[in-house]
DNA sequence: AACTTCATCAACCGCGGAGCT
DNA sequence: TAGCTCCGCGGTTGATGAAGT
């Protein structure tokens, strides 16, 4: 880790930036930076924050460099305490699993780089961002996977983007999944059940096997899996988070399985398209959303506007 | 030793959503 | 409803040290 107060102030006249002036009426006195310092911190600005915070609690950044006698402005500070001085960031190398993590929530999400850190306990979203920009999407590209898509490059692009190719190179994917979960036919820790007997490569396996090509059912199926028993109804305050939660580990455990499907038979299973094409924010997550959760007949109508709109916000 | 290129990552920027009036 | 403020997010920048020539 670079000794911050080595570092050179990217503006070092500490100057107001001319970059926010073109930001009309909407520019504040915060973003206007007239007087404020830039660049990197001092160690005696950074006991001035966290003192500070630790004492009247986050938030209120706007107002929090005037009361805490620092010179800078509420976003620098909020970046400062969240990225570097929060007790609870964890420093040092990302590990193997981290690192498994973080390639699996991307493959999940995309560049949703605070909802992944939400995900990984003491890492910050800007870290991630960085470690993916300069570690993991050179990492894929050697194994020539697509880091923004996670699929195999194509080296004789179609100027007529055609859809993907029905074989899958495995050894790419291989590469990646060989890092990943074991998933064989088991239940997850949610409770929901990863088949490994699939069906046909349509998706037809019989009863039950709707959760491979039904967004309605893949959703619903860690949904009714987090509310099985959920009866009480003090229960039903919390149980978005963990809703969302059982959600995420229910579509990585099936991406994981997708990963072993194609290394074994080149089969893509259905809700690959689910998970990997609607599960875009150009597509949207609320029609997931409002689909799965119209379509419950587990939850309330609180339960079900509650989850809608905590699905909304993180996603 | 001097110079150039590459890799890293903290910090900055602009944008958009949420909440309030 | 419109306008404003605040906050958080993702993309990008640029200083620094390491590695290469």
């Amino acid at each position: 880790m670079r000794n911050l107060s080595s570092m050179s102030a990217r503006n070092p006249s500490g100057s107001s930036s001319s970059s926010s002036a073109g930001t009309g009426p909407k520019t504040t006195p915060c973003c206007s930076k007239i007087g404020l310092k830039r660049g990197p911190w001092t160690p005696e600005e950074d006991d001035l924050l966290s003192n500070y915070i630790n004492r009247e609690g986050e938030g209120r950044w706007r107002m929090l460099p005037k009361r805490a006698g620092l010179l800078r402005c509420g976003k620098s500070c909020r970046l400062r305490w969240m990225n570097y001085l929060r007790p609870s960031v964890k420093r040092g190398q990302i590990t193997p699993d981290e690192e498994d993590l973080i390639l699996r929530l991307h493959r999940l999400l995309g560049n949703r780089w605070s909802l992944i850190a939400g995900r990984i306990p003491g890492r910050t979203d800007n870290e991630i961002k960085n470690y993916w920009n300069t570690h993991l999407s050179k990492k894929l590209i050697s194994q020539g996977i697509d880091p923004r898509t996670h699929k195999p490059l194509n080296p004789n692009p179609s100027p007529l983007d055609s859809p993907p190719a029905p074989k899958i190179n495995p050894t790419p994917n291989a590469q990646v999944a060989g890092k990943c979960r074991e998933a064989d036919e088991r239940t997850t820790d949610n409770g929901w059940f990863v088949r490994t007997d699939l069906g046909d490569q349509n998706g037809r396996d019989g009863t039950g096997g709707e959760s491979w090509n039904n967004p309605d059912s893949l959703m619903m199926n860690a949904v009714q899996s987090s509310l099985g028993n959920s009866n009480e109804e003090d229960q039903i305050d919390y149980c978005s988070d963990d809703l969302f939660s059982s959600f995420l580990n229910s579509l990585m455990d099936e991406d994981t399985l997708t990963l072993q499907q194609q290394q074994s038979n080149n089969f893509v299973p259905p809700s690959e398209q689910f998970i990997t094409g609607l599960l875009k924010p150009t597509l949207g997550y609320g029609n997931i959303c409002e689909a799965a959760v119209g379509s419950s007949a587990a939850g309330a109508n609180g339960e079900r506007e509650h989850f809608a709109h905590q699905m909304d916000k993180l996603l």
